[in-house]
DNA sequence: ATCGCCGATGGGAGCGCTCCCACGGTACCT
DNA sequence: AGGTACCGTGGGAGCGCTCCCATCGGCGAT
């Protein structure tokens, strides 16, 4: 192999320079062909790349990052919490999908972890540092100051789920009301008509556009929304039981319930079974994120599915073409994606 | 925020010269101190800890990387399999442990996922450039070249189980044998003598391990192995559902049941109820990971739970320690640490 | 008082690359 | 023929740091 061959007869790395002598051209050449520029004539380029190809020559990535001021590298941020967030499988998908765009392009991902808020701080100096060519968020907390910090620092940034209506960087997101009217449209389809609704934490804007999700599709199809319908939780398995409690206290002719999460929903079905309700004769279940619990509940859960690891990849191409784009930082501000990604219902036996 | 100014005043990051100057020192003592030298006097580091600390500096990774002819960055390897091999958090357990153990250091994190043929043979040059200071390696497939290429390379590299008794390089695991050990000698305090198996793939070591723990448990207890009660498996859940078929059709009157993986249990499971028997009275069910489903089967299943964090901890540790051993590969090759975690039972409904 | 030694320090010489300016040559215009 | 534009190209000048050698004092030994 011409790789091994070039390692083991220099003993160290070939350079660039060496790349440029065995072909007879200038460093220069070399680095326009490298870099894909169009200014080098083709016998020049297929010269250069023959003497690269029998050196097996490779970049070297801290001389490019130096000498260029770019870094090759962007920096996927997850604020990591409690030991057992990672329950869903969400985090990998991300990162499945944010590899996979990556893996035309010579960049480096990055992974940060930072649960405290004293690796957050470390992060501000380390990104503002120019380590990073991008950054990527996950699941953000609407009062994480980091996203603000790079926005003046000018570094690219997308987000990947909006915190706000009103978004200030770049986002991806699923579009949760939107899921949210497939399972309520579903339920109504199937002759339920007192449909409960699970919410998560309503702080988090995804959780709210779900519920608006819920409320739009009831009254839309003139069946109109009662609140007494409608029981707060947090995510939790623990919240789903609680709010299935609550309310099947205040409406126990409820004949469906729709769960923020699939979680939730596994707390809500045990609630529900204890009642004596069977699934999905008394009571239609719906869930929430499609989540590998889903298959394994008895009977099996109807979700609805994100396109996760289509977000990962889809943010990544955002981030790739801001950091692309020549425009000043200010001009590239005005024009910030919010993308949308459509949700899907797998329907299952719980419905 | 005296960082913040520091950015403001000067327009760029401030480089080492600048603190140099502001110190009224040279360049060579800034970096002393900033590389926690010993020959730097106390009045003097002060000095220019305190530009340090004026200017917000940070230094350049770029500029170290190529000048130390370091990259102060660790890469981890995941083989990227099929799209759902997530399903299970082992990976975003890992890389939790990976992660508590860079923490404190100024290592950065490369998250590689080479899947295809053509990304590992490009992960090879990648790696021969020099561009990581050290590898680990998760679930490595037992005919992958790239490890052995890496040894060649003389990079410090970590596998996160051995890929057999005598592995090569320095690996970490879990206690395989042992969590079996553990889980077939619940089943017997239990009072079940027909405990049936089913396997992992047999070519994955650690599945032969766990096999290897349940039989000599059986033995060690005078209960003596039955290979009509043994049935492979691939770790898959269909897989679970036909060696449960198997076992029921060949002995009908087993008791229990050891699955080497909590997916495969849950194949299982569906087979024992459909034939009527009952969890845990007629058959006992163990399975293996601990993962999310154990909690969300209907009993819930008793299971073998990992340390998966400390193990990427473990890892982290090791390599840390072969980055900064300053003897020759050669002799670092030596004594390559080989350590297997112990593993833990977790007890449920299901047995 | 002189010498030698050692710890503390300054700063030159790169690390391998990109950027950019300058140069020779060719093609096309007037 | 002379001029103008480019195009393709070579190579100097750094990027910010670490390494290492030279230097400078100060100290105890002689």
């Amino acid at each position: 192999m011409a790789t091994r061959q070039g390692f083991a007869r220099s003993g160290g790395r070939p350079t660039l320079e060496e790349v440029a002598a065995r072909a007879g051209v200038g460093r220069g050449t070399v680095s326009r062909v490298i870099n894909g520029s169009p200014r080098v004539s083709d016998a020049t380029r297929e010269a250069v790349e023959r003497a690269i190809a029998e050196l097996g020559y490779v970049p070297n990535n801290a001389a490019r990052a130096l000498a260029a001021n770019r870094t090759e590298a962007i920096a996927l941020v997850i604020p990591e919490p409690g030991p057992r967030v990672f329950t869903e499988p969400y985090f990998a998908e991300i990162v499945r999908g944010v590899s996979a765009a990556l893996a035309d392009t010579s960049l480096q991902l990055l992974l940060t972890m930072a649960g405290s808020d004293r690796e957050r701080r470390g992060l501000a100096d380390y990104f503002g540092a120019h380590r990073v060519d991008g950054v990527l968020f996950v699941s953000l907390h609407a009062d994480d100051p980091l996203p603000d910090l790079l926005d003046q620092l000018a570094i690219p940034t997308v987000v990947s789920g909006p915190r706000s209506a009103d978004e200030p960087l770049a986002s991806v997101d699923s579009d949760n009301a939107g899921g949210a009217r497939l399972a309520v449209s579903h339920l109504l389809a199937r002759g339920r008509t007192k449909i409960a609704a699970i919410t998560g934490k309503l702080d988090v804007y995804g959780a709210q556009r779900r519920l608006a999700g819920y409320r739009e599709t009831l009254a839309d199809a003139g069946v109109g929304v009662d609140e007494t319908l409608i029981e707060p939780g947090d995510f939790s398995e623990e919240s789903g039981r609680l709010a299935m409690e609550a309310l099947l206290a205040r409406r126990p002719d409820l004949d469906a319930v729709f769960a923020a999460s699939d979680v939730m929903a596994a707390g809500a079905r045990q609630v529900l079974r204890e009642s004596g309700r069977r699934i999905p004769e008394d009571v239609a279940l719906i869930g929430y994120d499609d989540s590998p619990i889903a298959r394994h509940l008895d009977p099996q859960l109807t979700s609805v599915r994100q396109p996760i690891a289509e977000m990962g990849r889809a943010m990544t191409e955002i981030l790739l073409a801001d950091i692309a784009d020549p425009r000043p930082a200010a001009a590239r501000r005005l024009d910030r994606p919010q993308l949308v990604l459509p949700s899907e219902l797998m329907v299952r036996a719980s419905s």
